[in-house]
DNA sequence: TTACGTGCAAATAATTTGCAGTCCC
DNA sequence: GGGACTGCAAATTATTTGCACGTAA
């Protein structure tokens, strides 16, 4: 998976060590919370992630962090490159621990979020900015529905 | 405005009259604020509209309707066909007037959205759905930002 | 020590809802 | 007249903020 770039190489499947590491290299402090949250976070393969889940997850595993820190917490590592925000639906922000090019699939009604590996989707003839402006990125988002 | 000739009518650049006659066809009634509204909207040409955006151009206008009415109105006009909703941030939900096939620019600082003409984005090898699952929409958002 | 972090509770922001009163067919 | 529609104010939801206290470097 994501044994390429320096920067992701620990952030995939990595250990609690890994977490403290990655955080010092982005110069963020290994607190409690930020261990924890890391691990949540990239301990298990690439995941779509809301703070609503996240304070979830925090709760069901006895680790005490409040929803403010959840918040901080994700903003924080989106800053640093760590996370990717996608923006789905006019409510939730979710987060992406998957930090390459890609794009989403969405289940509308079951608010599931689920990558589309790169390759898969080409985007050709892309239209060039207006005067003045340039292009920071390209989110493609493909809605889904049950089958009848 | 257009004094157009197909489908699409009476739904750009639309007089008072195709208003009426609009409303008519979806099946909603020709109230005072519905035809306010709908004129604010389909009356000059493709925009991109939030709850806010048009709130304010009924205040100006000195049209009393409530915010409430707003929220209900855009999405009944959504319901029916007449709007598409548009997810670029988090927060706001635009609704865009062109309700055919297009993609669009987003300025990250300004808030402000643009469409990209269709054919001017190709999405070409479109990944199939999951089992079970069918496509309803593909959206493309480009994300813009000013040049330094 | 000391600036950075965290928790809590209150504050926002956008949107929704309940319901009494109003208007169109 | 009767159901569709509207306005108001209160309720929700997701997220942010202010500030006293805690903690890593």
């Amino acid at each position: 998976m994501l044994q390429s770039m320096t920067a992701a190489v620990e952030l995939t499947g990595c250990t609690w060590h890994d977490v403290k590491a990655m955080l010092h290299r982005v110069g963020l402090r290994p607190t409690r919370q930020r261990l924890a949250l890391g691990w949540f976070l990239f301990g298990k393969g690439d995941r779509h992630v809301t703070a609503e889940i996240l304070f979830g997850e925090a709760s069901r595993a006895k680790v005490p962090v409040s929803l403010a820190t959840i918040y901080n917490t994700l903003h924080q590592f989106t800053d640093v490159g760590l996370l990717r925000r996608v923006v789905v639906d006019g409510s939730k922000i979710y987060f992406d621990t998957n930090i390459n090019t890609h794009h989403h699939f969405f289940a509308e009604g079951e608010n599931e979020l689920l990558d589309i590996a790169d390759g898969d989707v080409l985007v050709g003839n892309m239209p060039k900015p207006p005067d003045g402006y340039e292009t920071t990125r390209t989110d493609v988002i493909v809605r889904l529905k049950r089958k009848t």
